[in-house]
DNA sequence: CCGTTAATTGAACGCGCGTTTAAATAGTGC
DNA sequence: GCACTATTTAAACGCGCGTTCAATTAACGG
């Protein structure tokens, strides 16, 4: 075992988690029991137990925003359908594909008042993912593909909701509607929740 | 002060802290002091953290589904637009304006693997719903206003999610947006959902 | 092979948690 | 006014938490 696993295997165990039951939930000698060591190895690699919860956070969101942003940027050079919020449901369905946990984390943990990656997040990935996406809004309907009279910054919570919820969700709904959330169902799920969105805002 | 004020007290005051931190980041001294009590009421009212809880879930919860039911009979007797549908968006945006902090609350707490309420939650209110708005979903298909080829289990979780996620993401979006989540603004919400799912799945 | 640094261990620290308990007080029916 | 119960208090209990620390082992360049 190199220096590296033990940080990763404590960031996975962590993610794990962290996910399932919550930050304030999981004690340190969970994690580290899970991942095979002890916590004072989390001390050692990330400083204290938020030092563990920023690093997993960093890694999760680190490239999404980047690659919502290069997707637009090539659609938006490109012109024409399929139109820019394509790009935004495809690069959604990838990233929650790999990390189908991140939504309930981001939840759970950075909407707690007080919570301090609180103000981070916010800064680094909410705000420059609703202008980006808010841009995008405006650009298909001035386009023409969307209507007019539709409301930009509620239909941006909604396209975030629509694509996040049912991760958020992913327990009672498997529950209550008798699905595994397996690839198949999640791709079935992409395509649904863009036709929904699409159109309804349609022009 | 009598009885029904403590318990009272301790019900609104754990609402606000969960609702705010998290179940397991809110301790029962935090939630005795802002209620003008000790700690050992809880005890003495609900057994423990965990009875506070379950009180103030069940508490918030009665009465959403059945008025959402009742609101569904009454209208299938009457039969014709507004849409069943409505029935579901309506009581949402009264329960959401009464109540905003549920939302966040369930999908912190409920949704944690583990969680006491989980599988209550799920039988109690969850199957219910589900059972519920998938009816109404297939009433409004056979009757031609959704289109026939709606995927009835999806447009389910899309339904909730559309409704629910503003108010977990609240704060993210008060501040990406630069909005405040009044009267005002949840009304206009309210409009903007409702209309986005309708048009998104008529047929 | 040695000196130095990196990595790991296991025990300990103080703290705040949920809960319990025994005693004090308020309320109530007779 | 008295017996009895309901309510409230304040202190204490044990426990597991995040964190610290000195000691130990592994890794590695000269």
């Amino acid at each position: 075992m190199t220096a590296a696993n033990v940080r990763a295997d404590l960031l996975a165990a962590a993610s794990a988690a962290f996910g399932a039951r919550g930050y304030a939930a999981v004690s340190l000698r969970d994690v580290a029991k899970q991942a095979g060591t002890t916590a004072a190895m989390v001390a050692y690699y990330f400083g204290d137990k938020d030092g563990l919860f920023a690093a997993l956070l960093e890694e999760a969101l680190t490239g999404v925003l980047e690659r919502v942003r290069a997707g637009l940027a090539a659609r938006a050079a490109s012109g024409a359908p399929p139109a820019s919020l394509d790009v935004f449901f495809d690069v959604a369905h990838d990233a929650l594909g790999a990390t189908p946990w991140i939504p309930q984390l981001v939840v759970r943990e950075v909407l707690s008042e007080g919570a301090p990656f609180r103000e981070r997040f916010i800064a680094k990935y909410a705000i420059p993912m609703s202008q980006l996406l808010r841009g995008s809004l405006r650009a298909e309907i001035a386009a023409g593909r969307l209507r007019a009279d539709l409301d930009v910054d509620l239909a941006f919570a909604s396209l975030v909701g629509l694509a996040a919820f049912p991760f958020i969700a992913q327990p009672v709904l498997e529950r209550a509607l008798g699905a595994r959330f397996d690839a198949a169902f999640r791709t079935r799920l992409a395509a649904h929740t863009k036709r929904l969105f699409l159109e309804g805002a349609r022009a």
